[in-house]
DNA sequence: GCTATTATGAACAAAAATGTCAATAAGAAA
DNA sequence: TTTCTTATTGACATTTTTGTTCATAATAGC
């Protein structure tokens, strides 16, 4: 009976993607705590000393996790963004759809997870802050123009109303990320059919 | 040069709350992962060995840390319901106060940092139970009976209006103890005036 | 084929964090 | 006072996590 040594030998891009991703399902699993270096190296099926030659330290492993998540998000909200190209939000399908993309799939709770490591994601900051832009610029648009039997507003007005309209949804997104399940269980509001018309119902209100 | 030992010796309940002011202040200024034994007895001034006395591991500590932030949040609220007795939430005071609570001086992070670590605070469930069920019973009733110049509602439309409205409250408070400085930055909205303005501007909103 | 490069992994080393224990001293009770 | 309880501590031990070294094997380039 003899050992089998065979090993797989991957491009360092290969490897590195294929560590990250072990280190998000174990963010996703066992919380920020359950980050070590043996413990993805064994979800990975690599020993731990390969984690460490590719990414230098496991805070090394930490900031790129970290970095890799934010670039995801933010790709995640561009998608959603191209999808609805050349419209104005005049419906609350693409808010819908940023809040879900926030939401859903830990991107909030990773996102929760920089924060209070003190971590402010810096980079991204840019393109954040051009999508933020642009948003504001839609919405704005939209309360000038004014839909439907609503009022026109003044443009002054309409600026700063479009953007506590995306600091609420921004924020609503990121709570719901991090303790939605929870309070919603407190509130006797549970399951997918209740998580979702109150996504509708708060899109509505938003909007209206 | 000889040294004098003198020992301070405090009651187990004064040593235990010392040890919690030093862990939490290590807490907000470190984040959680600076919650190590040795930082948290040196900021009280003791030795490491002490904590371990009181709370037998350093998990036993992070477990009444946590237990106490819960029972602070939920004793500011129930102070802020208190100041309102026996009034029904017909303008947007006591929301507006609620929001603060869980905003401000790090409430919302904490219980943030609780739900990252996948520990949902049993403790305080019930606590949590029975004041959301007041505050359901609540803005029910004002929805019911219709305030200034809206129409009222049905009892069932209301009830589940109103869970959807302290659902939205709670969401965005978390989301802005956890990531609220950081999207207001993005959005051009800092400083205390923004703040404040916007709470108004939500609570209006909710109420609206 | 041969060689150079380097990703890989096992064993080892170091550091960091938690936990144990026995001696001591502060305070209460006798 | 003396005795007793126990909070406190420093030194030590253990465990956990991270980091290092070096031989090896997979692959690319020759």
């Amino acid at each position: 009976m003899e050992k089998t040594k065979k090993r797989v030998r991957r491009s360092p891009e290969e490897a590195k993607a294929l560590i990250l991703d072990s280190a998000a399902q174990r963010l996703k699993e066992a919380g920020p705590e359950g980050l070590q270096l043996a413990e993805i190296a064994a979800l990975a099926g690599i020993a731990h000393s390969t984690v460490l030659h590719h990414f230098g330290s496991a805070e090394g492993l930490k900031a790129a996790l970290a970095k890799k998540m934010v670039e995801k998000l933010l790709s995640d909200i561009l998608a959603v963004l191209a999808e609805h190209e050349n419209a104005i939000p005049d419906d609350h399908a693409i808010l819908f759809r940023v809040f879900q993309v926030l939401s859903d799939d830990g991107n909030a709770r990773l996102l929760a997870w920089n924060m209070l490591k003190g971590i402010e994601p810096e980079e991204g900051r840019e393109m954040m802050e051009g999508l933020f832009a642009d948003l504001i610029r839609g919405i704005t648009d939209v309360l000038v123009r004014g839909s439907g039997v609503e009022v026109p507003l003044s443009p002054e007005v309409a600026d700063k109303q479009a953007r506590y309209i995306i600091l609420l949804a921004a924020l609503t997104a990121v709570g719901d990320g991090v303790a939605g399940p929870y309070i919603s269980g407190l509130l006797g509001l549970k399951g997918d059919a209740a998580t979702s018309e109150f996504r509708d119902w708060f899109a509505d209100r938003l909007l209206s």
